[in-house]
DNA sequence: CCTTGACCTAAATCTAGGTTGAGGTTGCAC
DNA sequence: GTGCAACCTCAACCTAGATTTAGGTCAAGG
């Protein structure tokens, strides 16, 4: 399975150290396209375990699968992504983290405010209007703040 | 209804800014306990504004249902909840939002460490082995990093 | 040819945090 | 004594990100 340079699904999920059923949800999601044999297995090349190990990455950073299709969707498709390819990703999503730790930072600091000062009932506390949640990866109260059904 | 110290459930999801459902929810999950009209109507009492609204700020700061009703059993049910009782849990409440920052820190770090490497397949990479994921409030692959079903 | 393990699809299930809807009371006013 | 808004319960549905299960094929070895 080495020598002519495809991988089993059952292979690649060993080396990526992701599972068989996640890598068929992402083929689902269109994160990778496998290519197929006569028999309809899936056929994996290299590059897919650039693509999966990416994808696993970028998870661990908090993107959603949606955003990762978005960021594999500007990798070159004809030829195969460069390390500079790579870090523009990188740097993309660096820009994400960074705005997740002011957000944090603004929280804690509202919070510092608040402590002790006993008006977490009021309208006025600053907490209410934080504007953006703190932990916003979840499904949550999505109608909660103003986001019209 | 304000005459009497005593509330329906739409005139406190007006004042707090939740839903009616929402409120009906929190109770199921044991995190508020109205009392009832002998016809079976919640009845809510000036102190559930204040855990209520304990419960919305709490969320955007990103603790969970179950963290929160944590937090709250631990408030003295017999006496009214002073402003120390709520600066202790907002001091709580800081050491973890500590913790996500501090986390969120590390992983910048290290993807600042692989920009450019192009690493992104290797088992080797820092990134792998992130512990604890940066998005952590989400479903997510709960069994991906070792929690063994 | 036949077994066996790895593969296939599709649909159901799970968690969190609720919302929505159906079908049925309460409670206050007129 | 009736109208009507606001309340009640219970069950089904929603998103995200998969896992699990059922029922069936593929591919290689003996």
């Amino acid at each position: 399975m080495r020598a002519d340079d495809v991988m089993l699904i059952g292979d690649i999920a060993a080396r990526t150290g992701l599972s068989v059923s996640a890598i068929r949800f992402y083929e689902a999601r269109g994160l990778i396209t496998p290519i197929r044999s006569p028999g309809g297995q899936r056929r994996f090349r290299r590059a897919d375990i650039r693509r999966l190990s990416f994808i696993r990455i970028a998870q661990q950073l908090g993107l959603s699968i949606e955003d990762i299709a978005g960021e594999l969707a500007r990798l070159p498709s004809g030829r195969t992504p460069t390390a500079e390819d790579w870090a523009r990703i990188s740097r993309s999503i660096r820009a994400s983290l960074d705005a997740r730790i002011a957000t944090l930072q603004q929280v804690r600091s509202r919070l510092d405010g608040c402590i002790g000062c006993g008006c977490l009932s009021l309208k006025k506390c600053a907490l209410y209007n934080a504007g953006d949640k703190a932990g916003a990866t979840g499904a949550g109260p999505r109608y909660l703040l103003g986001e019209t059904p």
